[in-house]
DNA sequence: CTGCCGATGAAACATCTGTTGCGAAAACTG
DNA sequence: CAGTTTTCGCAACAGATGTTTCATCGGCAG
């Protein structure tokens, strides 16, 4: 009984020919704006397709639901996880062990990439660009992408600290910290009492706090101007980091995309930098560029 | 009056604290479950939250909007420009949207599930479980999932060590790696030569090697027992992460899975050590379990 | 203890929901 | 053309919706 959104729309297709006039009207109404049929009320999806609202009574009907909150569901659930398109894919996956893992990392992407709009990613990189300096913290698990943000941020950015509480160190490093700062602080559930602490001391000194959280509610964004939201969710017995990486580098390229040519220049003449040091080895794959 | 959806987060996580416990338990809801909001009706929603149909009312108007639909507004508003399905979305974003890169992680992932199947997991499970000791590296870019990776392992296994050549002294950590250790290393072009440093010491001293790599012809690889490949590949300045997190992550569920009851308790057991040192604060959202 | 005040829950409210029944109109059939 | 069938619109229905009202609870100051 449970439809998914692209049979119906074929359903409605293949039978369109059958329907009577009125009911053509609301079955194309229904294809050209399927956003409205899961929001609004049959009454105002009606109004504005010019219809009466029996007609799409009717209309579920003669598809062969018995309701139009039968008819509605494909619709809702294309909705629920945002970009459907992708989700559908995902599910015709064979359904093997580690093919689980995988779909719902992509789940997870998902529901991160609903969670965010573009407007906050261009506000967390302007405020990083017109930051004196900027400090990143993360800790316990999330020190990983801490320290990879940093990492990467550093190539093309000087004055980037990472944050470490390396040797108990963590008061004195955050002496630096300062008015006209930015504290990038990433963390999930459980927080970690020094994630609180960056915050806190940021937050005194009047520094810029941006956080990535896994709930705009973390003890650690209390007193954040900006939040960027993941979530950890999963079938695993740990909370993933997936979306938190995602986070970190989709940031670290429009900063990058913002930067435009000088930001270019400072991360080649980087990496030219780490080649002249003979940091990297060279790869014998014959296929490389 | 209309306000867009980050405001809306924004002055919910401003004003969180002010809340009362019912009308905190109805906002951390509706962070978490955004979708919900635009769909569901107030009651339902009510009903799934724990909380009384009024609580909603009341916090949307403690938060200043005059009735309930006001407050679902930006939710709606949201989920109308979320998914990618028809033509509808272009002449939204702006060229550089969020979702294409959101688009290229899943690419990627869908990249480095084809790259691997479940025997090569469960196969790296089995050398690890049956390793004396772990040693874990990761260096420049990758330092972060080495560190996440070792963080979490050392969760539910006592002898797992992170390489870090913290000081310089990467030698001096390595002298510990002997036969019937397991040494697990991440890498990606540019290969750096610590890992392959790592690599042949490990292989001199007769220690099993697992590689985690964007090419099974890293040279890091090459005395790999095992190689776990991953994507890095995306329209975005830097090399991605976020595959090899989710290929470590992968690994670590199938240890945890493989360890059963045993691993599961210790996992316990160091969760409450950590709880008992005061590592973690409270959160405050009442909606957890 | 009393009196107060905000927070909370239960029930009643008007309104809007999807759905039905029925009559008028239109379209087809012989 | 009449007779039949289908389509359509209107008004009414039961149930669900968001909201209001009011009684109760629980903490706290005097």
């Amino acid at each position: 009984m449970a439809d998914t959104f692209s049979s119906l729309v074929d359903k409605i297709r293949s039978r369109y020919v059958d329907l009577s006039p009125q009911q053509r009207r609301a079955a194309a109404f229904v294809l050209k704006r399927p956003e409205e049929v899961a929001i609004v009320s049959m009454r105002t999806l009606a109004a504005n397709a010019g219809v009466q609202p029996v007609t799409f009574v009717r209309l579920a009907r003669t598809l062969g639901y018995t309701a139009w909150e039968d008819f509605k569901e494909p619709f809702i659930e294309r909705m629920r996880s945002a970009p459907a398109f992708y989700s559908d894919r995902a599910k015709k996956l064979p359904a093997t062990a580690p093919a689980e893992l995988h779909l719902s990392h992509i789940k997870t992407l998902e529901a991160t990439q609903a969670l965010n709009d573009a407007s906050t990613f261009s506000a967390a990189a302007e405020a990083l660009e017109s930051a004196q300096n900027v400090f990143v913290a993360g800790f316990r698990a999330c020190f990983g992408p801490a320290h990879a943000f940093a990492y990467v941020y550093q190539l093309f950015r000087r004055d980037v600290v990472l944050l470490s509480g390396l040797g108990g160190g963590l008061e004195a490093e955050l002496r630096a910290v300062d008015e006209g700062d930015v504290v990038c602080i990433i963390g999930f559930r459980p927080y970690s009492r020094e994630s609180v602490t960056v915050a806190e001391h940021a937050a005194r000194r009047g520094a810029t706090l941006i956080a990535i959280a896994d709930s705009p509610l973390a003890p650690f964004a209390r007193e954040a101007k900006i939040v960027l939201t993941f979530s950890t969710e999963g079938p695993s017995l740990f909370p993933s980091l997936v979306s938190a990486s995602a986070i970190a580098e989709h940031l670290l390229d429009t900063l990058a995309a913002r930067g435009g040519d000088a930001a270019l220049e400072r991360l080649k003449s980087a990496e030219a930098q780490l080649q002249a040091l003979g940091v990297f080895v060279p790869a014998y794959d014959p296929t490389d560029d």
